[in-house]
DNA sequence: CTGAAAGCGCTTACAG
DNA sequence: CTGAAAGCGCTTACAG
């Protein structure tokens, strides 16, 4: 690899003025520019992000860490994540967790140490306290983190779980006619750690909500081990076993879903015919199981999206200091100019976090991303 | 953060042996490194890797570039790498191509600007020279990448494509007695750059040569657009209303089966009973279509371990350099011990990569993933 | 066994 | 508008 030095020489420019140069700034003259530009393109250079961080404090790359790949809505939502940095001239290393609060912890601690600018969390069991104080300096945007006290500098997206469920559960009750609908997902308090709970009780309190200001009767809600399909093949044969007190079974999640849908097939019951099914989030699968899924489809993209957003505000970054690498970047610069004015005069030294850094001085953001229910088989029958 | 010069001050120590001490070099007496592991565990010690990855060029982060996050088996793959590389003290950036070449290319080549020890890709278009030269110096390993001229340095793991293809053709022959079998996943090659080409090409090739080595008759296979879900469905469609002339559909992979499995059911076609579905990968969904999915199950942990092995082995190290931020790490300290002698030799200096890089001289490895051919209704009916 | 010094490649005040 | 110099935090010969 070739350095500043070598490009400096080639354009028989100084070091200082290549870097300038290089990253487009206008106190450049444009002829110079493009003589250093073909000098870099002559000698191949690039930028190392090494160097630069450590000058700059700054990496242009983020963490995301979500509780598991294997897991359709967390692989969509963090290729989306990735592709939404990438448009705006970042990238994202993701991590799993695997549902472990200790490994969560510790992965956003050492993120902090790291190559790191930002972290993107989806918490599976510590709240917003326990992940703030791992993150250290690090901005943090948390998606459906469960709501505690100091939450100051830390933004939440959260997954559309009240408009959500409300809406499911009004399409079981006025379209389709359902009286006796059972929430498929409570768990009981013995499991806490265990994947999803935190979601679990907020969407089933939701569901439950709505069902009550419809007058409908609220009978227990069967109580599964985790929301995986597994746990949903279970309940079903469970609930069938029971007779099937219920014509409609709405579930926490799709993959709950899909199992619930195997289950009862498994017991020769009819979906939507002898009992309704619904999912929530939207995952592939929805469109290919048998019967196709009703569901809440989670804007995946839009929540990447004001994730990106809100990282690049509380970072304070119009993009200009991370890109300039050569290649062109123009979406990376048309961040707002006052990010980029706040930058530069935050923090005259990389490391120097002596003044009242801004990150932690942004007031917080809230944001719930958009759905759309999507009516399938499983609760409209076949066309 | 603080910095090794605080840790050096806390300890009374000079920052060289502050240094030695937090990496656990031998030449440094025992006490003096409980003293300074102290030191930094008070003042909350953690290494930064932009300052060491200058110095050392190395920063113990690689890149896994896949297609996409939202298919299944890269999603599953991604995540196991991540995993395997993790138990090893690094860490992956994941970066999705979305099955473009050119873009593929553009991530490799930034990818070996950056902040990045060595790349691991899944080629959607691009044969191995295009990466190879891509990568620049950089270490790469490929997964199923096509085969071409100049791949010395280039590792290669390759699902178990033959061997999986001829258990799925023998299950299916010899286990169901299906006579007439069509292979679902052929293209024409007038869509060269869409998804899954490469593999499609091989995967049907494969099946072919067990068919016609036990006398079966090879008629036609079904061209699809792609490996999708909805080419799936429209395969089945059409081949429905084609009369069906198959007993058994062997699918390349498990989404297009899924896909299959939907076209058929909405053609009133039993499975089993009227023809057998296969598919290849063995994703989560197989346990929950209706029927379940008799498949391929490709190693896809032991695939991930093995890279990472050969990358180790490729850029040298036996962890050493790359830890010694205060937290144990004896699983990357138990690397072997020839490579981590070759580290120290190799270069004096950082960016000194003119004598003979072994990284480039080490011959190639080639390995093939392992896999279970796992039954399930698709072939064998309800239990 | 320990310390002082050089330098990785870059960016940014600061002088011209 | 351009250049010389300092320094980000670390590791590694090199002297003691």
């Amino acid at each position: 690899m070739s350095t500043l030095k070598q490009v400096a020489a080639e354009a028989e420019v100084s070091v200082s003025t290549a870097s300038a140069a290089l990253r487009g700034m206008d106190i450049v003259r444009p002829d110079t520019i493009r003589k250093v530009e073909a000098a870099a393109r002559r000698v191949g250079y690039r930028v190392n992000l090494s160097a630069r961080a450590l000058r700059n404090g700054r990496t242009g790359i983020f963490t995301a860490i979500v509780p598991d790949l294997g897991t359709a809505f967390y692989a969509r939502f963090a290729n989306s994540l990735s592709n939404a940095l990438l448009a705006h001239g970042h990238r994202l290393v993701i991590q799993t967790s695997q549902y472990d609060a200790e490994l969560e912890l510790d992965l956003i601690r050492r993120a902090n140490a790291s190559v790191c600018d930002g972290l993107f969390v989806c918490p599976t069991a510590s709240n917003g306290d326990a992940v703030r104080q791992a993150a250290g300096d690090q901005p943090v945007i948390l998606f459906d983190g469960e709501d505690s006290g100091d939450t100051a500098s830390l933004d939440r997206i959260e997954t559309p779980n009240q408009s959500g469920m409300d809406a499911v559960i009004r399409h079981l009750a006025e379209d389709c006619g359902r009286t006796r609908i059972g929430i498929v997902g409570a768990s009981d308090r013995s499991t806490p750690a265990a994947k999803g709970t935190r979601l679990r009780l907020s969407r089933c309190d939701y569901a439950l909500r709505t069902m009550r200001s419809l007058g409908l009767n609220v009978e227990h809600a069967p109580v599964v081990s985790d929301w995986g399909v597994e746990a949903g093949i279970a309940t079903a044969r469970r609930l069938v076993a029971d007779e099937l007190a219920y014509d409609a079974l709405c579930c926490m999640n799709d993959e709950l879903a899909f199992g619930v849908l195997r289950g009862l097939a498994e017991c020769g019951i009819r979906v939507p015919e002898d009992v309704a099914v619904t999912g929530f989030d939207g995952i592939p699968g929805c469109t290919y199981v048998t019967p196709t899924l009703t569901t809440v489809a989670v804007d995946a993209d839009g929540m990447a999206q004001a994730a990106v957003s809100m990282m690049e505000r509380r970072v304070g970054i119009g993009g200009a200091g991370l890109t300039g690498d050569g290649t062109v970047a123009a979406d990376a610069a048309s961040g707002n100019g006052t990010a980029s004015r706040g930058n530069s005069s935050r923090r005259s030294r990389a490391g120097s976090r002596t003044e009242a850094d801004p990150r932690n001085t942004i007031a917080s953001q809230r944001l719930i991303a958009g759905f759309r229910l999507i009516v399938r088989e499983s609760t409209a029958g076949r066309a």
